[in-house]
DNA sequence: CGATAATTTGATTTTTCTCAAGACGCGTGG
DNA sequence: CCACGCGTCTTGAGAAAAATCAAATTATCG
């Protein structure tokens, strides 16, 4: 299922400001040589375990990390959209894997390069310990998915969490797959589907096709319990 | 249930060098004004939405952060035991509550002081990063617990888990309530109660209390799954 | 020793998972 | 252009896991 072709070739390469994680920049932001690579969709971008080289940020497409169980079970733990940095590690090594979920355009840069930089300037170190905030910040957030919902909760949190990260509309592209979905929110994919079913008929959603989704009565999403 | 007679009063002054989370030294510590403050049982530490004004530092007793659902479901999102840092935000706002679990000893630093330091020195910053890392990663293994595994296993995983923060032994005495495991495992507590029950048929642990666990079967918890 | 809180246990219901089959969408090649 | 194949998604029926409701037991503290 995972191609293990991974980096197709560099095509281009520029200056980029580091973003923060929610894709807001911060002042005083680095500029550094990275290199745009193309990935084809459901490739692994780098494994669990493999030493933390680069950092990603997704220009287009979308990534799914994921940690693994021994007996294949799988936890997504989450999905990056364009504009967002991935990959960032304090230690050595990536502790989880990312993959494509779709075509995808990614922006790479030498982590030793960032961490020299963050050695000699304040300001860079502050983003990076802010990107780890971040990150921080949605995963405790997630726990609360995970820990306290039940499956019609999660899926109304996720589509509205993704309404936002998206164009703010109330109309949404679902790049991931109700595998992933299923695997981010903790449930199976059987579930995922009829919540979604179910969403629709309490007229809280659209499906005009599997993947495409228009929010209908958002107070309903927010407060889905049952 | 929860007092809010929070500080109970400064018992001492000291120094103290910053530690990460995860209990090791980092070279090159910041040395620190601090003041240990006593606090009694099931007392709140900070609020959710508080400044966060200070950060604190377990001496003795333990520590739960939790956040709360509007509708009264909480998850408990951490426990911290003697020697764990809590309460470090980058934001200016806690994003949960903090209570204590047991009779607790805390140090307290304001946060000011410590970022003030780090912006001044960048092997101070480089220890907040690493705080945060370490409870980002700490989360994130939580995520997998939460997210894929049944109460079996996230029993067990946790008794491992406080096994190895504790003595390191077979032998652990848990300062924290059926409740509060429940709700750090996203279970209810009759849930708890009956795997407990089991694991200790199963011969996998003892239970000459409730609260002081003797592990049996280091093997039969790890790979528990039904 | 008695009151109160914490924990365990039991019976039942609810939710979600599992297993199975069918429908849909999409690209390829005839 | 249509048929076929394949991957994805939906739906159904039954089983399993965990939640809920209720009560009994055990610990704790004054």
């Amino acid at each position: 299922m995972l191609m293990r072709t991974a980096t197709q070739g560099v095509i281009a390469s520029q200056q980029f400001p580091l973003w923060s994680g929610s894709g807001n920049p911060i002042a005083g932001s680095i500029d550094l040589m990275g290199a745009r690579m193309s990935y084809a969709r459901n490739v692994e971008v780098y494994g669990e375990g493999e030493p933390a080289e680069y950092l990603y940020k997704v220009i287009s497409g979308a990534v799914r990390t994921c940690k693994l169980l021994e007996d294949g079970r799988r936890q997504v733990t989450a999905f990056h959209l364009p504009g967002e940095i991935f990959g960032l590690e304090l230690g050595q090594e990536h502790r989880f894997s990312a993959e494509t979920i779709s075509e995808s355009s990614i922006l790479i840069v030498k982590r030793s390069a960032v961490l020299a930089l963050a050695g000699r300037d304040g300001d860079v170190a502050r983003q990076l310990w802010s990107l780890t905030a971040d990150a921080l910040q949605r995963v405790q957030d997630h726990m609360l998915v995970l820990g306290c919902m039940n499956a019609k909760e999660r899926v109304a949190s996720f589509l509205l969490q993704m309404a936002k990260r998206g164009s703010g509309g109330n109309e949404l592209d679902l790049p991931m797959s109700r595998q992933d979905i299923a695997d981010y929110l903790g449930l199976t994919i059987e579930t995922v589907s009829r919540t979604m079913t179910q969403l629709e008929s309490d007229a809280a959603i659209r499906l005009p096709t599997s993947r495409h989704i228009v929010l209908r009565n958002r107070a309903a999403l927010a407060g889905a319990n049952a």
